[in-house]
DNA sequence: GAGTTTCGCTACGGGAGCGTATCGCAAGAT
DNA sequence: ATCTTGCGATACGCTCCCGTAGCGAAACTC
């Protein structure tokens, strides 16, 4: 993997490497859409060269999709305790991510990019999407089995609800005006009242 | 309104005009975005002079605007025979304009281009946003004064519940596999499992 | 110290789009 | 017939960005 035979020139910077997807974050999260993005943009905000951009990505997606790959924000712990529990943490994570300009760009990304960029897109899915998806499915199945919630509660759609809820006061939520608090927790009470076994 | 006057020289072509906003109205349902969105691409799909363009709008916001002013799909009507099956004509309305690529575009506009755009935005959201959101609220309003809905029912968040829920199908749906017809039908059950007074 | 590679910088030719101006023609009012 | 305005077309100078090349300095290995 590494280097078998010893490097012989000047070795690459890491820090620009890093300057530079800090810089094309910052860019995107002001607001600049990928398509928008320019390297020479990226290059004069980062303090660099437009040459030491070339020289590590061969295009705009290679670069961007580095970058956003740095920001998989961990996925939230869920104690498994129960599953109202486990809802709110999941759906509370959503909400505090929604405050931070780095995590509503990449949702800005996501969200209306996937077919102008569809590799973009796809590395992004598997990369933080999926794993999220899975672990909302996880709690919603397990609280199945263990007959908190209705045995013929449909998972796919439960969990359209709870995201899409959720998803839809980040998309209207101002920055004036923040989420309350206690959003996740009034969305899953809610939601909880139908998905419950009763 | 009108003339008071006569109109000295040679009128305004009706058609140029129409040719214009349709121009533009497909270069975005092409997934132009409106930053993306040329003047002079707009002006050739129609087959015009950029002058004819300039003539009529001082700013591409302008021109957007008015473009997608035309497109403000009438509002469904609601039946108002039970709070069910409006929700389901409510939310249906949204499922099949999701498959229309205009309306695709639109959405896209209003969801990834509010702070970017901000007139824009503005101007959409009160010619179409606000209209349909006073009309679900005003059938869960209904529902909970007819006894139909819970007492203390919140209707905010009902409302994001259930608009959220098939928005977030819309956003993931793929053209290959377009949602299904009973689909909202199958949200609005969900929902009304816990809305419903009991 | 010699050799090699990367560094930030500047400059290049080229393409796209901007908003304006000017053309000769078209379409109406007077 | 004359006047006035809109029409499509073309051209202009301008700005932004592209991707590449060359510069001398810097940072390493040998």
């Amino acid at each position: 993997m590494t280097r078998q035979a010893a490097v012989r020139g000047r070795p690459r910077s890491e820090k620009a490497e890093k300057a530079i997807i800090g810089a094309a974050l910052d860019l995107i999260g002001e607001g600049t859409s990928v398509s928008e993005l320019s390297i020479e943009a990226v290059a004069a905000r980062a303090g660099v060269g437009k040459t030491t951009i070339y020289r590590r990505w061969t295009n705009k997606e290679d670069l961007v999709g580095d970058a956003l790959a740095t920001l998989k924000a961990p996925l939230p712990a869920l104690a498994g305790r129960s599953v109202r529990e486990d809802l709110i943490v999941y759906l509370d994570v959503m909400r505090q991510d929604s405050r931070t300009l780095r995590t509503r760009c990449i949702m800005n990304i996501a969200m209306s990019e996937p077919e102008r960029h569809p590799r973009l897109y796809e590395r992004f899915r598997q990369s933080v999407i999926e794993p999220r998806r899975c672990a909302l499915q996880a709690v919603l199945e397990r609280g199945r089995a263990s007959g908190e919630l209705r045995e013929d509660l449909d998972v796919e759609l439960a969990m359209a609800m709870l995201s899409g809820t959720m998803m839809w006061h980040t998309k209207w939520a101002s920055d004036l005006d923040p989420l309350p608090d206690d959003l996740a927790a009034r969305i899953v009470d809610e939601a909880l009242l139908g998905f419950r076994a009763r």
